[in-house]
DNA sequence: TTTGTCAATTTGTTCGTACAATATGACACC
DNA sequence: GGTGTCATATTGTACGAACAAATTGACAAA
């Protein structure tokens, strides 16, 4: 019975592109778990006799168990086997999509640019950035609105190279966006979320009262070589968004 | 001259002894980054002759590289080479960090037992949990107390298996710390970090005003075997506490 | 009944090898 | 001088194979 699933699943492999074959697997497998095919706690054939009918060999497959295994998705034991891992909160809790959040979020959202100006990095920037004191940076905030209602303010500064980001790519694009189209890619991110009281203004821009919790996310990212690439400080409405992680011991 | 660092870094690899060849060399890459032996942007030796000076092979060399970048301390591109990641992140990257939290605080934390008791899984807890509806759990309510301020009132529902856990453990010791002390690893964590305002007893826990924010946290956590050990709904006040995470993008 | 032993199952570690893809720098060519 | 091409260095993907370690269940022995 599971084997057909199984085989189904993994029928047709492109041996030939560009994409590895243990990333296929990967996918797939992800694939089921999100839509119930393998629910919780079912168990995965064993690695050798999943290679022999894929025809792939074992490092493959357990290259792609392993890569689910570090994102939480799957539970492997000596002299068991392979689980599903319990909890069916599996939907998008990939790390990465903290990155983009409300980029590509759930309901067409949209951005409505609040400020835009080259700047002096201040203490604050300069140390998170890793740029020198007084250095130039892009300076920005931008208000997130989806579904009609707004979201969350964001205001991000960025190094010297990205001063030439335009006020008309911002209104319709993420940043994060932007940046890809740029090819940089961010490799690290340090975040912090807490959590504080909002004053007026920021009730205002929220339409909230005034007095309400904000929900705040400062965060510094960096590029593959480690160049700072973008520092934030940002704060959501709680009401209408919160951040999920999930972490696995290793 | 970098030759000699690695040289007598990696000199006495144990071949005979439990521990994997490549989580040594692992440990000793990262020791040598911590210690700046390895500083910011050093580029290490490549693969295969790293692995032919230390008689080993490839694939044990990359697996410990690789889960070197996992961790975000090293950084490496095709057709250039591997390097130490540059900024500062290097410190207390681990995700273990956020499971410990304040069990092992920076000021000698003190815990308050509020509620005690054996109760039957609802809903909510039944579902995060993975077990029956009804079935027996242990129902905990503590206040966390740092340099004598209240920091967090931490809600915690455990299965049936941990029912024999004592007020008086609860009372000295933290959670984690108890459950290791039985034998328990965690493996994979899931939580949702938001904020809302504060009502009058809540409030009051915290020694603040009603109506000020508090930063909250949900979170499940599973065992090796994908089995519920935890489930816990905790608020923080959050002018003394906020989350710290460290995302790697693979 | 309880305990110990052994076989079977399954993942973990380690080796070896081959070829592909990407970035750099040198060199020839226009 | 600029431009394209090619060799080189390095990591990425994929195969195959062998043995080690942990768990379970069955069976034998006390």
């Amino acid at each position: 019975m599971e084997n057909n699933i199984m085989a189904n699943l993994f029928s047709d492999l492109d041996r030939s592109g560009p994409i590895p074959l243990y990333y296929q697997v990967e996918q797939r497998i992800e694939k089921a778990i999100m839509e119930g095919l393998l629910p919780a706690g079912a168990r995965l054939e064993n690695e050798v006799a999943l290679g022999e009918r894929l025809n792939l060999s074992r490092p493959t497959i357990r290259r792609a168990i392993h890569d689910l295994v570090d994102k939480g998705l799957l539970v492997r034991r000596r002299g068991i086997g392979t689980q599903v891992v319990h909890g069916r909160v599996t939907r998008g809790v990939e790390l990465t999509s903290l990155f983009d959040d409300l980029n590509k979020g759930e309901q067409k959202p949209t951005t409505q640019l609040l400020f835009y100006a080259a700047d002096k990095a201040n203490d604050t920037v300069a140390d998170r950035l890793g740029v020198p004191l007084g250095s130039p940076v892009l300076h920005i905030r931008r208000l997130r609105i989806a579904n009609g209602a707004p979201v969350a303010v964001l205001e991000n500064w960025l190094p010297e190279n990205f001063l030439d980001i335009t006020e008309a790519e911002l209104s319709v694009m993420g940043l994060y966006e932007i940046l890809r189209g740029r090819g940089v890619t961010i490799r690290v991110a340090k975040q912090k979320i807490g959590a504080r009281t909002a004053n007026a203004v920021e009730a205002g821009h929220l339409d909230i009262d005034r007095g309400t919790a904000l929900l705040t996310m400062e965060r510094a990212a960096f590029d593959n070589s480690g160049i700072g690439i973008e520092y934030g400080s940002h704060y959501y409405r709680p009401d209408l968004y919160s951040f999920e992680v999930t972490l696995v011991e290793k």
